[in-house]
DNA sequence: AAACTGTTTTTTCACGATAAAAGACATTAA
DNA sequence: TTAATGTCTTTTATCGTGAAAAAACAGTTT
């Protein structure tokens, strides 16, 4: 089967969201850089959209002849990377239980699982080991290191001692920093989304994500903004698997988001580290919180 | 061509020399450990020694009959791994000048010129962006960020932070732990080398490594002791490149060593503290300095 | 001339296939 | 009855191949 065309499929779905606003559509080098994809896949776009009479295509000019209808999508499904597709496949069986440490992995037998081939099973693995969740035995397979209570403990030290850096080094950047203008837009979005805490608190997940990418872009040191990857990586699962106590977590998320936030326009340094460990703090809380760990090994 | 056999090779290679020291080898299992080899690649070993007349294989009897030549091993070139030959390759072309930050990275190209397929040349990739020197574009090429100035000052900050608090770990670390043992034969070994530092100098990288991994266990965190692999990649090219005062260097290094081990034997940890800061920030100057970097961007 | 569209080439991504190496099972020797 | 050897099966490492997607080139339009 080769390759799936799901760039195609996900961009024509993106495209046609932009048939409800405009009359006509702009030309190809534009489409490619709103959509984020080449010219060779925009022209196979608009040929589709041809066909099925969303628009009349001729040279430049592409009239928008309709508005699209829900069947006039990809399934979702499709849109997906095989790599998304791998890595949810793997993450099930990891948190699902009935993974315990220790425990080996087979390329083969997860490729079968998942109907992939093995290639991309490999290079999945050899991304996520970075994560420091397995580990490889020269020359041989895989093994599970296991989402235990001592990784947690690992990732947040690291994550308290590169979160303390970048919020004092955000807390010193000059007035004129554009990061301010962010920080007041997030500022917004989470007053906003405190307001409403009871019926939108799962979007917290998504803002609390932007909001520590900016804290630590401001280190300006790549480890450390890379190292938000491993963070986000484990929240994203780790949210999607606990949801007791969702509401009340983010609340508080919420609120100490605003002190930390007040901290830093404030560019007291004192006033920054505290907030920051107070929320770092009750971060790892629901973290640990979360892991079963029946018996320690 | 599929596979080498260089795990054989290697193997072979190093079960020659277990021949000068005995009279009969001991069981297939046994030498599969000896070795790291599973018990398939053994008996290919054994069987070639018997082919070549260095040994009566009988089953359980495994005589030695002649000692080893020079032309009984296989050539070095042979016994690497391909992600060895491949990393090497890459590493050439990334030191040897006309490697600009932002040039794009080509796995065909690649693939073509060190004669490998793509398949393990991206797998090389992969693995090598960990190390925060190339970046890959969503669904596109990748992208070299260059072995530049920032990079190595954002790299020094962060082993800075790592060492310093493992090094406190280690000092913490009760008085019966086997670290003690470990920390004193390497204080012999540097003791060694510095009474002749003159002629065995080049000798210190390999010790220097060994040290700083010892250090760096003692946080018992993963992602320190992982962060460690980047450094050694990093000096390792880096002291292959740049050969210029070499001794002097590693002169004032085992000596700054000798006193960092000191201090941590002393339990005090502000003198650890000052130790380590004092080697690191030698560490990060020699390194500075070998950036040649004409123009900033 | 600048920016677009049409066409061709190149590169990336993913697969199945195959040899090397590991691992499992059966058999034999001590 | 344990631990080795002999044999068979499975898994990993690597390649060549082909479709999807990107990129380069050439020809048009404004």
């Amino acid at each position: 089967m080769s390759k799936s065309n799901n760039v195609y499929k996900d961009a024509y779905n993106r495209g046609l969201r932009l048939l409800d606003e405009t009359k006509s559509l702009p030309s190809e080098p534009e489409l490619g850089a709103l959509l984020g994809v080449s010219r060779t896949t925009i022209r196979t776009i608009l040929a589709r959209m041809e066909e099925t009479g969303l628009i009349a295509w001729n040279k430049r000019s592409k009239t928008v002849l309709r508005v699209p209808r829900p069947d006039d999508f990809f399934p979702e499904e499709e849109t997906d990377t095989l790599s998304q597709i791998i890595e949810r496949s793997f993450m099930r069986r990891l948190l699902a239980g009935g993974a315990e440490p220790g425990m080996q992995i087979n390329e083969l037998e997860l490729a079968r699982e998942i109907g992939v081939g093995t290639t991309s099973v490999r290079e999945f693995l050899i991304r996520f080991s970075r994560f420091g969740l397995i580990e490889k035995r020269r020359n041989s397979h895989w093994v599970l290191k296991g989402f235990t209570r001592a990784f947690a403990l690992e990732l947040t030290e690291i994550r308290e001692m590169f979160e303390l850096r970048s919020a004092a080094a955000f807390a010193a950047l000059p007035e004129d920093s554009p990061v301010w203008a962010d920080l007041d837009l997030l500022e917004d979005e989470h007053r906003r989304l405190a307001r409403e805490i009871a019926t939108r608190f799962n979007e917290f997940s998504e803002l609390d994500e932007r909001f520590h990418r900016l804290i630590h872009r401001a280190s300006h040191n790549r480890f450390i903004v890379d190292f938000y990857d491993v963070i986000a990586m484990i929240f994203h699962y780790h949210y999607q698997w606990n949801k007791a106590q969702e509401r009340e977590r983010n609340e508080v998320a919420v609120t100490e988001h605003l002190a930390y936030i007040a901290a830093l326009k404030s560019r007291d340094l004192g006033k920054v580290d505290a907030a920051c460990r107070k929320h770092l703090k009750s971060a790892r809380h629901t973290l640990l919180t979360s892991i079963p760990e029946g018996q320690q090994p």
